[in-house]
DNA sequence: GATGAATGAGCGTTCATTCAT
DNA sequence: TATGAATGAACGCTCATTCAT
């Protein structure tokens, strides 16, 4: 995973202007991307509540009015991070699943552990703000749905080539998902950032909960 | 468990008034409760954002400044009513355990489970709200602290009793806790407050991973 | 007339003060008072829309958040503002005109342009505020029906009596208000704000638009 | 009258991309015409305040840029509106007026009043906004001083040829310009468009109010 | 002529908190 | 204890206007 994490290019849109000569008008592309990358970064530092619309522009280098150009409101950044976020893990972690070989259903289902395990903790920070500081987040949203239907692909697999044996494909999945989230909070608490422990225990765990019971000799 | 729920005796204070002769002057313990149970109903309602003091002081039936005499900000409210649900929660999810034999292990983990998933099906709203919906929350915290130190007590026993066997036993209660909400509001999206399907996969599930490998005949 | 016309009891509030020790809280209606008078002299200044909420505190000698203790809205005021004139104008036209013999029919409709036009004259600047610049009024309005009401009483009692005949009273209404008020602007633009030559102008013209046809000899 | 009314020609502006080659440069003319049909448009709707000058632009699809290029303010393009309903509303009554013969002063009279209320009953929406909506709007105006013209130079031939008699001509007119509004508006108000009705009982008010005395035999 | 990204002063409104009674 | 009028800092958001291309 690279050293940047997924809190944005700042620092590159920072450099941009001295290469090339300052145009006060940037590409769509660019403004919005540096106002989320501001955002995210301020949202962590001082929290979603405490930070201003002014704080985010003044971070940004743009007048207020900027801001909404590209946003009609603050919850649209939020949601706009969240949508940034959930991208970016979802290919991290298939990234990781694709190094294995399709049949290494146990190396396939380690690989998403450690991947995903590996990003949360790179990423917490920004991962609580969107996911958690939010008001009246939804319980169900798109872009958990997408992780659990990735989950939910390595496990079946897994149960079609007979490795593993569970009542429910989405229940299995949610287990995964949320105890990978509990056991890594824990681990952040316990102040280790070594995703290392983690994982371990996780694959011991989970590869329990699935095993198919090994056929009476 | 009782109709009423968690969100407060706020009916009963209503009715109170008419018994007793109606005194401006109320034991400090009664104000609390009245004002913590329309905080409560509001930000169930409202949303927490979009819930005033005044409003509450006003559910309450009491002047805004009385509201200052109980509770020195907004998040004191929550922080209570926080404690109040986690309280209940132990207390209800520790009776049905106790109604198990102390060496049926797996009934006690199912009594857990079917606690839990009841509970928190019964008082999602009040859940998220002091759980969620409140900004700048800790990913630690005593209350969960006290319900994990539960699953543990019952996890070590069917240990030391040979039914079980784990890598670490915290760990392996966060995943039950953890587990246990993701499939409970799963089964809350699909639309059902049923507890007991969600409790019959979580009871599968949970037995495989926990099961001590059977020795060899 | 009074001289202090309609735009409030301002001066009145300054002095207070001095007379009775200062006391920050005011009884509610003294403060709606002073905010609805410093409003009204505000509006007349500088124009509805220049007129902020802080420039009304300002003057009222209170804080913003007071204003929105008795005001929902800058819209408010106005509406507050335009009863108290519409009420002020019925009440000193129908003292006019209770100053005349309940028979002299063409007398009490003298008292009526009189008191009508001497009102309005010493009141422009607080009518056209009230009842133009705001944007979005109402062609149909429970206030000027009220005049016209007023109006038509006064018409068909003449009626009754044989002095007049006209053959629907309240057009006949409200060609005399409107006439009346196009009469006074007009001599608001010539320069003059004596009350006298439009009346008499006013007086002949409805004379005649309402007498009734003297029976042929 | 064209049922049309006053709004503008943007449905034709509309077709005309289609049957000319579509050029992103047009007349003067004709973008000054687009913008003043889609401002009426929105006035009307959304009333004045509400309306932006992107909103406008948009409507007469150009860039908001396009929009200073031809009025240097919203208020701008108001005045021209106004002067446009003015000159419109001049020339139909005016209209009205020719078809009757020179020396029918009473018809002459009528059918200023039939074409008045009818072009206003027409395009009441359009007349508010332009004359009233608009804060800070004049007393006095040049609009209103050319359709007092008119209505006294009906009025001073009818003097002269012995008709008619009356104090003074300017007031005269003011009584029928602003009667004429104020039962034209209630008629509105009533919920009828139907001009004949009004047009009737001004008729019979006007005639008294300016029939010369007959002479004694 | 046409564009539309950028500006930024400005304003209405909210609401937690205080405090004199 | 209880009240509720008063406070005033703070913020989100609007939108007319500019100007480099």
């Amino acid at each position: 995973m690279e050293a940047d994490g997924m809190i944005g290019k700042r620092q590159a849109a920072a450099t941009r202007g001295a290469a090339q000569r300052w145009r006060r008008t940037q590409p769509a592309e660019v403004r919005v991307d540096d106002l989320m990358s501001a955002a995210a970064a301020l949202f962590i530092t001082k929290g979603i509540e405490a930070t201003t619309i002014d704080d985010i522009a003044a971070r940004a280098g743009v007048a207020k009015g900027t801001f909404y150009h590209y946003f009609s409101t603050k919850a649209d950044v939020i949601i706009a991070l969240r949508a940034r976020f959930a991208q970016d893990f979802l290919a991290r972690v298939a990234a990781a699943i694709a190094e294995r070989a399709a049949h290494d259903h146990p190396g396939r289902l380690s690989a998403w552990l450690r991947g995903a395990v590996g990003t949360y903790l790179a990423n917490v920070e920004l991962h609580d703000v969107v996911f958690h500081d939010f008001p009246h987040h939804q319980r169900q949203s798109q872009e958990k749905d997408d992780v659990i239907a990735q989950i939910v692909a390595v496990l079946e697999d897994g149960r079609t080539a007979g490795v593993w044996a569970f009542p429910d494909a989405r229940s299995a999945a949610l287990i995964v998902f949320d105890g990978m989230h509990a056991v890594a909070d824990d681990a952040i608490v316990a102040g280790t950032r070594d995703p290392g422990p983690p994982c371990r225990l996780l694959e011991e765990m989970f590869t329990r909960m699935l095993a198919a019971p090994r056929p009476r000799s």
